[in-house]
DNA sequence: AACAAATGTAAAACATATTTGTCATTAATG
DNA sequence: CATTAATGACAAATATGTTTTACATTTGTT
């Protein structure tokens, strides 16, 4: 699993923890989802898309062994 | 979270434990998340949508209280 | 009715996600 | 340089997802 939060806060130009906020987690959540340490349960991925405005697809993908 | 994990089946015609296969899951994990006992990883959520040629938007669907 | 295929369910064990708290490090700004 | 905001990291505790095994129930077919 990619993802591609960091670069969509960047055009949302917000925070870690205002990315938390919005999507009710705590900042460590999206800390360690942004740095690939784990991969989130499928309503945080719903919500983050629906925060960036994109499709699921589009801010985490598949990769080799997946 | 809702989710049309048996329209979708039913759609292409395949059985839980097809779609299990495909996605290289337990049986027992497409049955119970198809029944909303809980909500899959990402990487599951990916995968079904990929099965099913839809945006995982279209599979799972976020509800009051999520 | 009998049989097979598909689905529902449940418990235990194990794996992974998420929170909370805390501290270190890196940018950015006055 | 000093200060503040943002990010990285870590450990322990808790919650949630996933597998395995096994059996019960439903559905479709002959």
């Amino acid at each position: 699993m990619k993802n591609n939060l960091r670069v969509q806060r960047a055009i949302k130009n917000i925070t870690q923890a205002e990315l938390a906020d919005l999507i009710q987690v705590s900042r460590q959540t999206i800390n360690t989802i942004e740095s690939g340490k784990y991969v989130p349960s499928t309503v945080l991925a719903l919500k983050m898309a629906k925060v960036f405005n994109v499709p699921v697809e589009e801010v985490f993908q598949l990769e080799e062994g997946d």
